[in-house]
DNA sequence: CGTAAGATGAAG
DNA sequence: TTCATCTTACGG
């Protein structure tokens, strides 16, 4: 379960990635202080999905996501939220997998000043919340996480013996909703509304 | 240029 | 259920 697996699964595709990615810790080791919190939820996009924002091609906002796996896309949606994906497959592909919810580790005291929320569930329950929890700045955007200087890192980890994977079509969206590319950890109590 | 929609969150 | 808020993408 090191670097290198990680850098493997990433590689292989936003689906696959997208389910194994459950219950691996994201980190941010921050200048004020560790920040990390559990995977329990994710999504999968791809270039062929209507839903995507690579479906179009490439542009200067999804750029990220045609860059090799690993690389951090963070867009800027509804005037006023960031959200977080790590890109997936191979450069010029245009994929990725949307982080929606985490299970808080680490800093908590951290997530709950910058979320200005005490209870734990809801700090990092969204995706747009996560990255507010976490203090993912957008100037990450484009990085890869696998480059020493990125703050932010993954670290594999196996989901627990009671826990299982729960697909379901994606939310927030009004193309694609056939699709079952949500995955979510059961039964964690971290996930965003269902 | 003008403009509609958006991978959301919080409050009522 | 409503609305805040503004970038992006696309059409004219």
């Amino acid at each position: 379960m090191d670097e290198s697996y990680v850098r493997e699964v990433l590689e292989k595709g936003a689906e696959g990635a997208a389910r194994e990615m459950l219950g691996w810790v994201l980190v941010h080791d921050s200048p004020i202080g560790k920040i990390s919190g559990r995977i329990v939820e994710t999504e999968a996009y791809t270039q062929s999905d209507e839903a995507s924002h690579s479906f179009r091609g490439q542009t200067m906002r999804n750029a990220p996501m045609f860059s090799e796996a690993g690389t951090i896309y963070i867009y800027f949606t509804y005037g006023m939220h960031f959200c977080m994906n790590i890109v997936t497959g191979k450069v010029g592909q245009g994929e990725a997998v949307l982080i929606r919810a985490l299970e808080p580790r680490s800093g908590i005291e951290i997530m709950q000043q910058n979320r200005k929320q005490q209870s734990v569930f809801d700090l990092a329950n969204g995706p747009a919340k996560l990255v507010q929890a976490m203090a993912i700045d957008k100037k990450m955007n484009g990085h890869n996480i696998f480059n020493d200087s990125v703050p932010l890192h993954l670290l594999a980890q196996p989901l627990a013996p009671d826990e299982s994977i729960v697909s379901s079509p994606r939310i927030g969206i009004s193309k694609g909703t056939a699709l079952l590319r949500r995955f979510y950890v059961k039964p964690s109590k971290f996930t965003s509304r269902s």
